[in-house]
DNA sequence: GTCTATAACGCGATAGAC
DNA sequence: GTCTATCGCGTTATAGAC
């Protein structure tokens, strides 16, 4: 059964992976479902998530979920390590991008901090991405999750102050306007746009450069419960 | 029975409501149970919290508390706009003592910023209301929790707009720090406070000037599932 | 590598007494 | 205003076949 199957309402559609009946590597079927995870614990955060739907979004069955993983916690740390990653090689390339490829308009730090704020949006095409971030970000009192998401948000942190070169004043603002990206994401704002002169502005001054791909790639209406 | 009764672990421990054994009035309960799911929702998250543990916390039984709020859901809601009531009451006092007690030193927007940052910080005394608020944010998905979500952003954005009277990149300032503040309290970064460098420069740069005031009231190492 | 069947449990909500 | 008892469902995880 592919994704497709399910896309009607209630459930978190999940980009199509093409169901060619084969019996896939672990490896890659491992990565099938993370993919799925992202999109269902984004939507539904970490106790709202079922390993059902996970394993219907990634067109396995939820014993194999549970099998291939562990443990539903375990299926989130996994997640949750998978968008970390993600997030850190987007921002290193986008340093590396942004050294080799200097702006003689801007200052070095200048146009580096904007191609790694531009490299965060896009994250958005990893669906459920950044809510998961959040999502964990929130679990602090959690025995197992609340350690993991300190661990993974000193990564972030260690990045803006030793390989961008910030300091703690300037690190602390790139992961303000973070948790505000990933917030507005998480809220869904874009569901309003254009229907609030005020939620419209304020979603603008979030994503001032890169608004049209935002409103492109970003949903509207669908994940709901 | 008092909360007291279950402090140990596991339980989100709330301040004590002596218990007097006599019966309340509707709304002396509703206040109680409120305060009581601001903590649990906040250190569980929606779906991870149960009505039983908040009528615990609360000391009261888990049908009375269904039976008050209708369901779940409803108590979520109730949760919601209380800590966002509270919020806005407390930004509301402090840029009126801004205005009432001038700063000579700073001007007039950069001492009711000061004020107001402070005072959100401040809000860490009712517990679980900065988590059950970005928990919240994080549920822009849900049919109902969602658009409620949604118009209770909108409002602490109208504050700073309309009422602040800061521009909308000023707004996203601070809307920024907060989802930060949020988040780190979320975390629970405190309870690494000292033990990582890295770590405690972060905490340090997020909280300058309420330091003592957070780490005294931040209770660490509770609050544990 | 993947499934079906199912056990075991926790949760929200209802009924009804006091 | 508040409780006890309980129903019924949804969920994770296990057993075991193919």
């Amino acid at each position: 059964m592919t994704s497709a199957a399910l896309g009607g309402d209630g459930a978190v559609a999940v980009d199509e992976t093409p169901d060619t009946g084969r019996r896939l590597s672990s490896d890659e079927r491992r990565r099938q479902i993370l993919q799925a995870a992202l999109a269902v614990f984004g939507a539904r955060g970490y106790e709202g998530a079922t390993t059902d739907e996970v394993a219907r979004a990634a067109g396995v069955s939820q014993p194999y979920v549970v099998r291939l993983f562990g443990s539903k916690e375990n299926l989130f740390l996994a997640a949750l390590d998978d968008a970390l990653t993600r997030t850190l090689t987007a921002f290193r390339a986008a340093l590396a991008a942004a050294a080799a490829d200097p702006d003689p308009e801007l200052s070095e730090a200048k146009a580096a901090g904007k191609r790694i704020g531009q490299a965060f949006v896009d994250l958005i095409e990893v669906r459920g991405l950044h809510q998961t971030l959040a999502h964990g970000y929130l679990l602090g009192s959690h025995p197992v999750i609340g350690p993991a998401s300190r661990r993974g948000f000193a990564r972030v942190w260690r990045f803006f102050r030793d390989e961008m070169g910030l300091d703690a004043d300037g690190a602390r603002m790139f992961m303000a306007e973070g948790m505000l990206i990933s917030t507005m994401i998480g809220l869904r704002i874009v569901d309003d746009y254009g229907s609030d002169p005020q939620i419209t502005e304020l979603f603008r001054s979030c994503f001032p450069t890169e608004l049209p791909h935002v409103l492109d790639v970003l949903p509207r209406g669908t994940d709901r419960w």
